[in-house]
Order: C-alpha cells, then sequence, then structure tokens
DNA sequence: CTCCCATACTCAATTTCTTGAGTAATCATA
DNA sequence: TATGATTACTCAAGAAATTGAGTATGGGAG
C-alpha cells in the first residue's frame, strides 16, 4: 500500500506527470521504494478515481501530450494519515543476499564476480545520491539545510538510499573477499 | 522466484520442517528476505512437487507430527543454477522512508516517535544478528571463521542484515533528531 | 533516409504476497 | 479445570507486483 503514498508524498510540492514520476522513481525514490513503470501508471489511475489526486491533459509541441498529476486536498490528508499509522517494518528482500546465503551451493569465484558488479552499482546509486543531496542543500551546510529547509523529507529518505548503497557497496567488496580468500 | 532459493538454501546442509522454517524465517532470514508463515507452506509445496525438496513425514510424542523437508540433488542442482544466474538488483522497500519522504505532510514529533521506534526494533534485531554471528563463529575470529567454515553463506547473509539493522537504527535516531530540531 | 532513442503511455496474463481466518494437539500456569 | 502459549500446519480471497508485450510521435546521428 505504500506506493501510493510515495506517489503522494513525490507530488507534496510539485505537479508531475506519470512520465517525470517514472524517471523519478527509476533514479531517486528506487532506492527506498522501488517500482515498475507499469504499476505507476496503474497506481496513478487509482489515486485518481479515488480522489486522491488530480491530473490535467497539458498539450505539448515537438512531443506527446502529458497529463500532470497534482495532490488534492483529500490526497493530503491521505498522507497525513498515512504518516500517523503505525506500520511494521517492511525488511530487505535483496536476490544476492539470497545468493549469499546459499553460498555453499556457488561457484565462489562467480559468485564474488556478481558482488563485484552489485558493489559497482551501488557505488553508481550512491555517487548519483549524493549529487541529488548536494543539489537539495544548494550549498548550505546540512544541518542549517535541515532546519531551514521547506519540505526534508526527500533529503530524509535520499540519505538512508545513499546509506543504504554505500553499505551494500562495502559489504558486497567484503563478502567478495572473503569468498576468494578460501579459494 | 528468491523465496524458493531462500528455501533451498535454508535446508543445504541440515534437514527442517515447514514449522522451524518458520521460526528460522522470522528471526534470521528475515533481515534479508520477508516471508510469512503461509507462503513458506506454499513454497514448500511447490518445491516437493517440482521435485527439489522431499518431506519425511516424523512422528513425535507429546506433540504434534512434522514434516521434514531435505534438498534433492536437483535442488541443490537448482540453487547452483539461481547463484551463477545474474539477477537484477531488488531494491529496498520500506514504508517508514515513504513517511520520511512525505514528511512534509507529517506532525514531526508524531513521525519522531514513530523514528525512534523502529530504532528500538532495529537495534533489538541488530543485537540478535549480533548473537547468532557470534554463535556462528564459536569463538574464532572472524577471518579464521571465513576461511575455515564448511558453509559461509548464514554468515555472510547474516552480517548483511545486521549492518542493514545497524544503519537503520542509527538512521532513525539522525531523522528523529533532525525533525525535532524544527520544532 | 533509416534507425535508434527519448517522450509518453497502455494492456493483460501470471505470479507472488498479504491478510485473515481456522484446525488440532500438548503442556504449563493459575 | 479453564486459559493461554507453543507446536504444526491449512485454506482462500484479494491486492500487489512482475513480465512481456505494444502504440505513437518527433529529433538527432550516421
Amino acid at each position: 500500500m505504500a506506493l501510493r503514498h510515495a506517489l503522494l508524498a513525490a507530488l507534496l510540492d510539485r505537479e508531475l506527470s506519470g512520465y517525470q514520476l517514472t524517471k523519478l522513481f527509476d533514479l531517486g525514490v528506487s532506492s527506498f521504494w522501488h517500482a515498475a513503470s507499469q504499476q505507476l501508471y496503474v497506481e496513478l489511475a487509482k489515486l485518481e478515481a479515488d480522489g486522491l489526486l488530480t491530473g490535467h491533459e497539458v498539450v505539448q509541441q515537438g512531443r506527446p501530450n502529458k497529463r500532470v498529476f497534482a495532490l488534492t486536498d483529500a490526497g493530503l490528508d491521505e498522507l497525513t494519515r498515512f504518516t500517523l499509522a503505525p506500520t511494521k517494518p517492511t525488511s530487505i528482500r535483496d536476490d544476492l543476499l539470497v545468493k549469499a546465503y546459499g553460498a555453499h551451493a556457488a561457484d565462489p569465484e562467480k559468485l564474488a564476480e556478481q558482488l563485484d558488479q552489485r558493489a559497482a552499482q551501488s557505488k553508481a546509486k550512491a555517487d548519483y545520491l549524493d549529487e541529488q543531496l548536494a543539489k537539495l542543500r544548494n550549498g548550505q551546510p546540512e544541518e542549517m539545510y535541515l532546519r531551514t529547509a521547506e519540505n526534508i523529507g526527500p533529503y530524509l529518505a535520499g540519505t538512508r538510499g545513499r546509506m543504504y548503497e554505500r553499505e551494500q557497496e562495502a559489504w558486497c567488496t567484503w563478502a567478495a573477499a572473503a569468498l576468494r580468500a578460501r579459494a
């Protein structure tokens, strides 16, 4: 149910089209809530049907028209309600960790190569998030930004995403080394 | 599809009943692959139907009988195949991060309280994983254990789980403080 | 002048996961 | 002697996610 709310949160202080949201989810949001674009469009349609968003057609020249979505008052209420409601921890689900768990059935070098690859992907993502966070801070020290910015939500969540990716990178490197040390 | 493989990996060096697997998934495995017990039983039945596991009824006195599952050769092959196959990163999906993302719609103090609560939960889980990892090491230094132990899979995966929970704890504490500093 | 890429989506089958309930036995506690 | 906790599962409805298409337009590279 949190995809709905991730969409609502993404529209808190701006209007975005479905396509822009798919970009946003691919890059930034995916570090804490992944969703495929098809799923986004389905969810946007439901949110609109439920009156939590309104869509407006925007005619463009030189490219296909788009529909941009904006939060309604009901949508904002729903998001507020969601942030208050207790939820149980949703934990990691990572293929790669399942592979590590089953390491005894794996070729150590092949598994280590996959870990290296993932380390590189995580590093790239962490670097990207670093840039995004720097853009949000806009030159200010973090403390200042957190105290004064209007909406710190994306910064807080983005920080967690970056931590996750940095940790993933470190762990992958460590685990790959451990596997290789046995061969 | 990784739940299948998480089950196969859990049965790599021992036989376990469905119920024992639900315990294992609730406590240890859940830090990198969460699944409800109902789902486990469904998956176990499929795995048996596919010939990747065999189930044996074990008659017990003083408690209900149970069915223990063991890997078949086909199951081991399937797990090996899985560890070799490239997979795309499955990322975090966490309600709490979505709430943080939507912080602008939230009551800061109420959100901070939820973060505190989660920090405590994460700490408890990290402590539990710490114990489990110590048990696996059985007094040896980590380096030694990783070089000499038969099956280091659970240790590798458990380590990642512990890192995740420790990071979660730290982030929750940090984010709660940031929210409170604004009030 | 063709092909690929980016924009901007839609449809639908299938699988997977969640949610909520229910069964049945034994043991310890009050 | 009832009550709840633990072991050991099962069933099923519905929501959500995955997978794999497909449509249509315009711009730029070769």
